[in-house]
DNA sequence: TGTTAAATGATAATAATTACAAACTAAAAA
DNA sequence: TTTTTAGTTTGTAATTATTATCATTTAACA
């Protein structure tokens, strides 16, 4: 159930915490880049005692380990991404989401060998999403 | 002195107050991706009026006309930026500075005929600016 | 099993941004 | 030029995300 998840943990010699488990297993199984407080929501009824705080304690270690990655996109608020392969993101300004762009990035050889030390690679796009697109003919056409 | 900035506004049919002109003219001359906060402490001496709610006006409409366009990247405030152009941003984890990466987007193409409709394009690296690299070896070799 | 450093959880504090409403003003109309 | 009006500015209060603090608890190693 959890194996993998202690795996990644160990791994990073980072302490096995069921609330550490628990956060790790919502976002490897909800991808819709959630805030804390979505995570903190959707775990508050299985794990009535979870602590927001430890919600954010436990995504900063995440993501200073690597085993996840922050996503500022909105302005408002981070988003969380068990993913940390380099892709893409695309908000739709109209419904909210953010979607997963599977391209990378041609420029990280030249970045690499570049004058700064790169670490992180982000990129997002905002506009409509195809949903949208269609909903918004559909309201036309109709 | 302003006329460029006049321009800009009335091109886009945005009435032209003098706070709009002086926020366009801290931003177009302070290329250092400033949050609405800097914006405001810079324009304060000169205009002790000024308001930070009409800062945060003023940067919402020059921001929806596309004459500036906002980042998202430090996760914890916007930064502002005078150039609407597509390139890219580096931001320095040691010293923050955020600095003006010039590429665009291969992607531009494929992007604009696919399913989503794409209006922005952001892009940011995260690491230490040669600067820092810099100081960092200093140190060492003393 | 005991020890210890680290994690959790409750609450308070901070910081960025937005909401609101009264006073003001740019710019179009008369 | 004056009037009108819609939009803007301002100050303050409210909201929201995140961080700080600290007492309590716990994971993991000896």
């Amino acid at each position: 159930m959890f194996e993998k998840y202690v795996k990644l943990l160990k791994e990073n010699s980072i302490k096995v915490t069921p609330q550490r488990l628990e956060i790790l297993k919502y976002l490897d199984e909800n991808r819709v880049h959630p805030t804390a407080d979505q995570i903190y929501i959707g775990l508050k009824e299985k794990t009535p005692s979870l602590s927001k705080t430890t919600v954010y304690n436990s995504l900063h270690t995440l993501n200073k380990n690597e085993i996840i990655q922050s996503l500022s996109i909105t302005g408002s608020e981070l988003r969380y991404d068990f993913r940390t392969d380099v892709h893409h993101h695309f908000l739709c300004k109209k419904c909210g989401r953010i979607i997963d762009i599977d391209i990378g990035c041609p420029y990280m050889d030249d970045l690499l060998n570049g004058e700064h030390r790169v670490e992180e690679v982000h990129g997002y796009f905002k506009g409509i999403c195809k949903d949208c697109i269609k909903l918004e003919a559909d309201e036309n056409g109709s």
